[in-house]
RNA sequence: GCGCCGGUCGGAUAGCGGCUAUUCCAGGGGACUGUAAAUCCCCGGCCUUCGGGCAUCGUUGGUUCGAGUCCAACCCGGCGCA
């Protein structure tokens, strides 16, 4: 990585000097990206999105992403950059990501992470080490017929470690393992390479009846901007149906109460993800006004 | 008033004489090795020294070794007939 930089781009670590990198995360509908877009005009950074749907061409309203308008001139990277007809993975993600980060920083400037989806953040900023195994749509083909029972007998007798450690039941994880061994002859052992940056970690919350609120004039938003035209678009340009379902609940015949409910729910699971992270400094996003940059950077 | 049907965990639902009362949804907690807004697990009446213990299927009584399940009466709701 390269040449130092002026002072909000370095932090001091361990007598080392690493690049800094802010990150944005947290729950859905407590305005990450607006924070993201404030900081970014601070410390005169680029935002990285970290949303495992933003990456698609064309999921807009569904999604949240953010409009032209609302980056005020801040660049933003890794929205738009995948067909939705086809699977974008977090190995994808990840190298994206990676070399984002890097061309913003050799440009002199701040790489602002932004985004909900904790596994894409864990991806960069924890470095975890996917195994080199592209998906094979073929051999998964064949396994989606099996049960799960099945399926953990076959990698029982594949891969004895990996089967002690793996949910026993949940057959998007079988499939993988199974492909993983198919390929390798076993499942390596999972190893993280943290990248060479100063990661600053902030966390946006809502309180539940706030949260509450927010959600739901979100959703309503979303379908006065034309949400079921955005799909209809979609179903048009050739996503099938069971493509449209495995983008969310936003995206499979959605109604005003489902997506909200749906979207509440979310946002508990997103949080299951982001406690394990203890290096996430919280932040009530009721509270955002009394918030000082300074305080982080 | 008579007849029929029904009353089971917050809601919906299975159970039609036998040991731990089912499933789904909503609720709470959790997991996460290239699908991650996906996928999956656990909890859910009360008490517990975590071994277990005590309840419970509208109410009361009865039949039975044993009743959510059968019988009777009553209460509540729906439909039909007056």
């Amino acid at each position: 990585m390269n040449t130092p930089h002026p002072s909000p781009l370095l932090a001091k670590e361990r007598g080392k000097f690493s690049p800094r990198v802010i990150v944005v995360l947290g729950q859905t509908a407590t305005g990450k990206s607006n924070l993201a877009v404030k900081i970014a005009k601070k410390v005169n950074g680029e935002i990285i999105s970290a949303d495992s749907r933003q990456v698609y061409k064309g999921l807009d309203i569904g999604t949240g992403k953010i409009t032209p308008n609302e980056m005020k001139g801040v660049p933003h990277h890794l929205l738009d950059v995948a067909n939705p007809k086809k699977k974008f993975t977090v190995s994808e993600y990840q190298k994206l990501a990676i070399s984002a980060m890097a061309d913003i920083l050799k440009r002199g400037k701040t790489p602002i992470i932004c985004g909900g989806t904790g596994f894409y953040i864990d991806a960069i900023t924890k470095g975890v080490v996917f195994p080199e195994v592209p998906p094979n749509p073929k051999l998964r083909k064949v396994l989606e017929n099996k049960t799960a029972e099945q399926l953990f007998k076959m990698l029982e007798k594949l891969d004895k470690a990996r089967a002690k450690n793996i949910d026993a039941k949940n057959k998007v994880r079988l499939v993988r393992a199974i492909e993983i061994v198919k390929a390798l002859g076993k499942v390596p052992k999972i190893t993280e390479a943290t990248p060479p940056y100063d990661f600053v970690k902030i966390g946006l919350y809502l309180p539940t009846d706030k949260l509450q609120k927010k959600v739901e004039k979100r959703v309503k938003q979303m379908f006065q901007a034309g949400l079921l035209k955005e799909i209809k678009k979609l179903k048009k340009s050739g996503v099938s149906e069971k493509r449209l379902q495995e983008f969310g609940f936003e995206y499979d015949k959605p109604t005003l109460e489902k997506v909200i409910s749906e979207t509440v729910k979310y946002t508990k699971r997103q949080m299951t993800w982001f406690k394990r992270d203890k290096e996430i400094k919280w932040l009530d996003s009721s509270k955002i006004k009394t918030f000082s940059y300074a305080s982080f950077l």
